[in-house]
DNA sequence: TTGTAAGCGTTATCAA
DNA sequence: TTGATAACGCTTACAA
């Protein structure tokens, strides 16, 4: 249907030259004749030539082209990871190819069935909440491409892996939360097969702990950090015997739904409580109050992930070896926002 | 440096048999025994083999591949446009190239040029606000690609067109401020040049005319629809002789900035002001007050685009000739949050 | 400086 | 039922 294209072999007879001679020209091998080159051009434009990437791909046996697997596009986590890795791609003339896994493990699978069978690259990914094991990523190994694994990562997977300081980030959050005089802090966490919620969770732990605060057992949950799930774990605690006077939460979504059952209860933010969340959705800056988060630094993640690829890309090129698989780890900034920063006037509760 | 991942050849030569008769069999020709098929794919699985999707797209001249490209993937309307698309070419075993113009035009024809190299059978486009000029997209149509236009479309090229009823939300819009008794309604617009702004503000015209008010000069502009930009117009406007008591603005962003400015002179919204967007983005409901806005249903007129591709392309493959390029609108439904509903104490201002 | 051959992995087509 | 050939468009290596 679709009307044959140009190639190089319309151009080769149209000037009664070989094509691989056209091909050279277009390339602009040394040894063509500066004339030859401005001819081939020319008469490229004229029969509006255009280089088939995907044929000159095949057969080089790479793609240029990088997968990029995320949970949900339509997160601005996400969605700025991703732009900030199509940034870096763009630069270096890569494509990608976006796949999501809507937090499902069946999903992944299939996509990084997708983006092997279309040869890319390399993956870059973020796992999905219900990867629990690692078979589809070691199948990414087998095949020679490069794997990249930001911010939810497995650990037990030999790959680059580009992260934020969770546990400190976590621990300053906490920090904060203590400066502003609140002592009964809950953390609202995710599913720790997932070494960054670990790693939160840690943070909180380990800062309570030097405060020398001790921490009831229901103060700690892990789930899947939905706004509403959220809500509830966060009523039951508020209208418990021993209710918080602040919350921690591993992602910005799990403080919305604590946000809301204040609300509920008509329980003043930030006076009578604290809410820190963590991964700076842009939602954040348009709540009353504005939340104080954890900028995760989405786009820098992204960029530095795909920056990662490409300088192995040149190593390899140069040294003829692989570098090492090396962890990076951007730092987190805190956002402190109106939700978790007192006035002088409000009490602290004991 | 990747190792040679294996082909149908290794799977023939394992078998002893011919590298065709593998490819027949892995695709269940019929011809073929139950029992030959079962061989080779054990075979197949034990080689670890994986079809290389990209070779045989290359051989069959397409790649079952849609470009998208939109102005900015991290601006929840076009993330969610995305992840419409994704899930329909999903579904249909497509996949996504996905480039982002960051509103320039310069950006937009290379990524234009990227993907017709990259033989991509589809583009999904939603224009530039730079964009004036429809060369390149001529050029796509030259290539034998179908072109989707979604949302910010040329109106002068020939192509499928998935858009909302612009015109008739932005009436309905302009309607609800009527009835909620605001009567000095400004409208802040987007340029011209494409079509979308022109009907927006065409609904908004018909409307206040059809009220039989006047609407004074200067209470219409078409700006670039940026927050800051918007805000300091309707600094302008509401510190002049005769300030609007409402706003229609042709994007969310733009409504933020005219909010914003509300609150730099403490007019209260909706009381005094009323203000009303249009997007849907997410944040709208996160402020206080909550924006009214227009829901385009971003996701679904991704999903459309799509879908609009693929039911052309079945249409090609059963009777030979493609369908004919039609306009697809989606109809947007009205968000009447906080921002433009008053209480029956406001009083009408005359 | 220019030309030729070969091959990347797949599959449609024709032959045995 | 199985085998052989050729082709998709490009580029590398080598020959002239």
């Amino acid at each position: 249907m679709k009307q044959k294209r140009t190639t190089i072999y319309d151009i080769a007879k149209a000037l009664n030259i070989h094509a691989t001679y056209v091909s050279k020209a277009l390339n602009e091998h040394s040894n063509i004749s500066q004339e030859m080159i401005d001819k081939v051009k020319k008469k490229a434009a004229e029969l509006k030539y255009r280089h088939n990437s995907s044929a000159a791909n095949f057969r080089a046996s790479y793609s240029k082209t990088c997968g990029v697997i995320v949970p949900k596009i339509n997160e601005s986590f996400f969605s700025n990871a991703i732009a900030g890795i199509e940034e870096v791609c763009a630069q270096n003339g890569h494509h990608l190819i976006i796949c999501q896994s809507l937090e499902s493990y069946t999903k992944e699978v299939e996509a990084i069935e997708t983006l092997i069978r279309q040869n890319v690259d390399c993956i870059i990914i973020s796992l999905s909440l219900e990867t629990k094991n690692s078979n589809h990523l070691q199948e990414v190994l087998a095949n020679g491409i490069t794997l990249i694994q930001f911010d939810r990562y497995d650990e037990s997977i030999l790959s680059y892996i580009v992260k934020n300081d969770n546990r400190e980030a976590a621990g300053r959050a906490v920090k904060h939360l203590l400066d502003q005089r609140y002592r009964r802090i809950a953390y609202i966490g995710g599913p720790e097969h997932l070494r960054i919620y670990i790693e939160r969770k840690q943070g909180f732990i380990d800062t309570i702990r030097e405060a020398q605060i001790s921490i009831p057992y229901e103060y700690t949950c892990n789930i899947s950090l939905r706004r509403e799930e959220s809500r509830k774990i966060a009523l039951e605690l508020l209208n418990g015997p021993n209710p918080p006077d602040a919350f921690f939460t591993a992602s910005d979504f799990a403080a919305l739904g604590v946000m809301q059952a204040a609300k509920d209860l008509n329980i003043p933010v930030p006076g009578k409580l604290g809410i820190f969340g963590f991964q700076n959705e842009e939602f954040t800056q348009y709540l009353t109050p504005t939340l104080s988060t954890v900028d995760q630094k989405s786009m820098e993640l992204g960029a530095l992930s795909a920056r990662l690829y490409f300088s192995n890309l040149q190593n390899k090129e140069e040294t003829g070896t692989s570098g090492n698989y090396k962890t990076e780890v951007v730092k987190c900034s805190l956002i402190t926002n109106q939700s978790s920063v007192r006035s002088s006037k409000d009490p602290s509760q004991s």
